[in-house]
DNA sequence: TCTATCTAGTTCAACATTCAAGAAAAGGTC
DNA sequence: GACCTTTTCTTGAATGTTGAACTAGATAGA
């Protein structure tokens, strides 16, 4: 069973789906396995450690609300509850943006760099693991050309301005 | 090829940085992108709608709930609540595993089936427009074999056991 | 200035996920 | 059979996520 190129709906070709099917497997192993092993480390899912190190490399460690969410990839919705909750854990802290009333700068405070610098290690070591550890040099070169051409495709503004031969 | 850190904490180099990055960034932008897709087509998230389709290709649309949740790799719990919302939208129903008291069968339903070729097509043109299309015949070759082999490392228990050339 | 519109961020309610705890049946051993 | 362990599945509480509605401040045009 192959694609049909005329009419009805088109389906993926057996290597797509098992090449999906793969895809699909890894990522959720991958996510699942990073989601424990921070939160039995570092007390928090894989979400919220990634906002705190997008703060540690900031000018400052802080960052407005929105671009923190842009930059994470979430909305702004969950980011403040997110934020809420790291403020609970004393790791990010808020703070009036001077230049504009309506806006907050998460601050990442010194005992969340503290945490940071504690648990950067384990999941390296990790992420590694379970990742570079596995691959040959091609195998990592080819996987980072793959996942840009992706993101660069799910981009939501004008992503396939770049990709015309879509159209 | 096992990794074991000597010495002081070993970081990833720059092109691993930027690989791990591109990564989060793409599987993070496709699982939101078909959440979306499929609540707004089908009226779930994509989790469940792979859990109707594992029903749909079980011999009499049928399977125990450990397997069930083994093959689409969540935990039993998740799928005790997944199902029982599937249930209340009527395209699932349990039944009695008739060799083993304790087993249920989780069953798709006609309802089930038919939102399922309902929607189908729609999702497999999502998966082909963010992937597929975006991709060479290398690079599809390539990224299925990289995702045989993230998942063979990160499978629970014995896989390696298959994987012999990963010792 | 007055008004309309846009943007930043939060909040609420509905829903989903996790983890620990539990009930019930099966299996193993004596 | 009696006992202990394991397996299967569910439940409940705590936590996280979503999408829509909302407030306040910025911006642009007459």
């Amino acid at each position: 069973m192959t694609t049909t190129s005329t009419g009805g709906p088109r389906w993926l070709t057996d290597e797509e789906q098992s090449v999906w099917r793969a895809y699909l497997h890894a990522t959720t192993l991958m996510e699942d396995h990073l989601d424990r092993q921070l939160q039995r480390d570092a007390g928090m899912p894989h979400i919220y450690y990634g906002l705190l190190v997008q703060l540690s490399q900031a000018p400052r460690h802080r960052k407005r609300m929105t671009e923190l969410a842009k930059d994470a990839k979430i909305t702004r919705s969950r980011l403040s509850h997110a934020v809420a909750r790291l403020e609970k854990n004393g790791w990010v802290r808020r703070e009036e943006c001077p230049s504009d009333k309506r806006g907050q700068n998460a601050v990442l405070t010194d005992d969340g760099y503290e945490m940071l610098a504690r648990s950067a290690p384990g999941h390296v070591d990790a992420v590694r693991h379970a990742m570079f550890a596995r691959l040959t040099p091609g195998q990592v070169a080819s996987l980072g050309e793959i996942m840009q051409v992706i993101a660069a495709g799910l981009q939501p503004e004008g992503a396939d301005a770049d990709l015309p031969w879509l159209r």
